[in-house]
DNA sequence: CTCTTTGAGGTTACCGGTAACGTAGCCATC
DNA sequence: GATGGCTACGTTACCGGTAACCTCAAAGAG
């Protein structure tokens, strides 16, 4: 009945005979509090069931926030799920909780994402994507917290960097199909018209090939999103262009088994007469008739490490500005 | 340079002779202001690129909180994956932002979420799961917000549900397969142990197969989490065990998608030899060398009906405590 | 002409933590 | 024995909105 408000710092602390002060500091872990204290306040917390209000904590001048933002392309690729569900079990184990956006790989959608988040005074921002608008920029800056630029490695991060470089997968990829004796080598990628990690790893195949002097036969770079369906037409159309291609580069799984579907489907065997590779390492690629050729990217991993970064940095521990995860080239047998 | 400090509301208020409770009314979309007036506070607020302090509005006695708690089984599906970027959109025109968390199936680690979640002091909850713990439901009467249970419907909703049945999926899916003349029918499924929407998918199926008497000659429940490996293994499990089967129901599409590759690779041919049908109306379920037999959830609307609901019953407009989504059968070529 | 209603605001109190600063007692040091 | 440093707290001020309540003038009712 007298339980009618939820208890409080302050109830905890008139309870124990003591300043709420000291109760907070006990509960933030800092210090100024004897252990025995420490004993008393964690005691009366779990007889009250006591929880903490956040809103309050971050509130004030100085408020302490434990949110961070994450803004990714997109929720419905198993690649972003998988770096967004181990960035909140590793921040959740931190103490820290997330607010999560995503953009559409469109610039001006983060921009809008972000003002949204920076009024609920985050304590520091994730962003997995290669471009901000100046909009971006200017609100990192008054928002003066700490940001972590992840899945792909930029030159100059803002602030920290967590990731790994999509152009030399493409690079890596691509010396690995010419080193099979591939020498014609199609591209069919998809959203071409925009800055994207797919398109930092066309580069590095461009660059690959140039290495051998082989020569790009052709490329289809659709404007939709990627996908099988993608993967099936790109596939189509590219070799109604040109037919006598040894090999194909995907943008990436998805579209690779989309485009197997359509080897398979008008009579070409993979690998005898052409070959094919992905990018991602999903499940999938893995049981097809032939353990399709990709590159692994470790999205757990990369989420704990910049979870863990991030975090370090908040807390004003040394942190190396920017974090390789290294990537793995998956062989496979379908080059 | 005397711009050090971000305007608040007051700011505003002082450079327009007004009260900054005037502005807090127009802001809100309240009532007691005159149209001039509105004019007015819109300039400045554009002219200031005044930030609203989310924090400040929710906080306190009076709290108008615009946070959205939504807990989901897993990030890295595309299906729930794009529920949530639906959810997610359609929350946010509507002035909402929303904390995400997922809880693999664990009644526990939804708790868990929930009463962090709590410290936040959320407008509202989305739930994606069928079993609550009764910490949960204690806390969710102790929040005394609205609670939308999504995904699957339940007969009895704590408040709103919106979602379809996955018995009757199930139950729909069979009649299919019995009507095309299958007799003999498995099942490869994931989480036997656990209460999971597939379960009651099973459930409808055992159903179905009960009503034309046919025998359910086999099933194999995996432990694991439901997959492409899943499938595949499932399927040759099964198929050691008994090898006269006239069809399989896979617990979804990834799965139906692994258990074609064993089924390929051993030979039998889909549908002449034997005949499957996944569940989820995955993209690349359609570009099989045959369509896929599927049940296609309309998610993208589920997300945004939800949405759209719990906003209704936030402003206290009418809403229909349940919501059916309806989903299809997809009949494709595999049965 | 008086009374009541209504629109358009203003005033007040308040939330629940936190950094900054103050202080009292104790011990070590010069 | 004066000084200084440390530990373990207590005190104070403060944030930025919001509901509830109050005020005042003009319009309408009788």
């Amino acid at each position: 009945m007298e339980k009618r408000t939820k208890p409080g710092l302050e109830d905890i602390a008139r309870n124990l005979g003591v300043s709420k002060m000291t109760v907070s500091r006990v509960l933030r872990g800092a210090s100024g509090f004897s252990e025995a204290t420490r004993e008393k306040v964690l005691q009366e917390i779990a007889r009250t069931g006591y929880l903490p209000n956040r809103l309050a904590a971050a509130f004030g001048p100085s408020g302490t926030s434990t949110l961070i933002g994450v803004c990714v392309p997109r929720l419905t690729s198993p690649l972003f799920g998988s770096v967004l569900e181990s960035l909140n079990l590793t921040l959740a184990r931190l103490g820290y909780q997330t607010m999560i956006g995503s953009h559409n790989q469109i610039p001006d959608e983060e921009e809008v994402w972000l003002r949204t988040l920076a009024s609920w005074k985050p304590a520091a921002v994730v962003l997995a994507s290669r471009v901000h608008t100046k909009g971006t920029l200017k609100i990192l800056r008054d928002m003066g917290v700490p940001v972590a630029e992840i899945w792909d490695l930029t030159t100059k991060p803002i602030d920290l960097a967590i990731g790994f470089s999509h152009f030399d997968n493409g690079l890596e990829m691509t010396r690995c199909m010419t080193a099979a004796g591939r020498k014609k080598i199609g591209y069919v990628g998809a959203l071409g018209n925009r800055n994207t990690s797919g398109q930092l790893r066309y580069q590095g195949f461009v660059r690959g090939l140039a290495e051998i002097d082989a020569t790009l036969v052709v490329e289809e770079i659709l404007k939709d999103q990627p996908g099988f369906y993608a993967g099936y037409y790109g596939t189509e159309t590219m070799l109604a262009r040109s037919n006598d291609l040894d090999a194909i580069y995907f943008h990436d799984d998805e579209m690779a088994i989309g485009g197997l579907a359509y080897l398979t489907k008008i009579g070409m065997r993979v690998p005898d007469d052409i070959g094919i590779a992905g990018w991602g390492g999903m499940e999938a690629a893995s049981i097809l008739p032939r353990r399709l050729t990709t590159t692994a990217i470790p999205t757990t991993r990369l989420g704990k490490i910049a979870a863990e970064a991030l975090v370090s940095r908040l807390r004003g521990d040394p942190v190396d500005d920017v974090t390789i995860i290294p990537t793995r080239l998956v062989p496979g047998s379908t080059i």
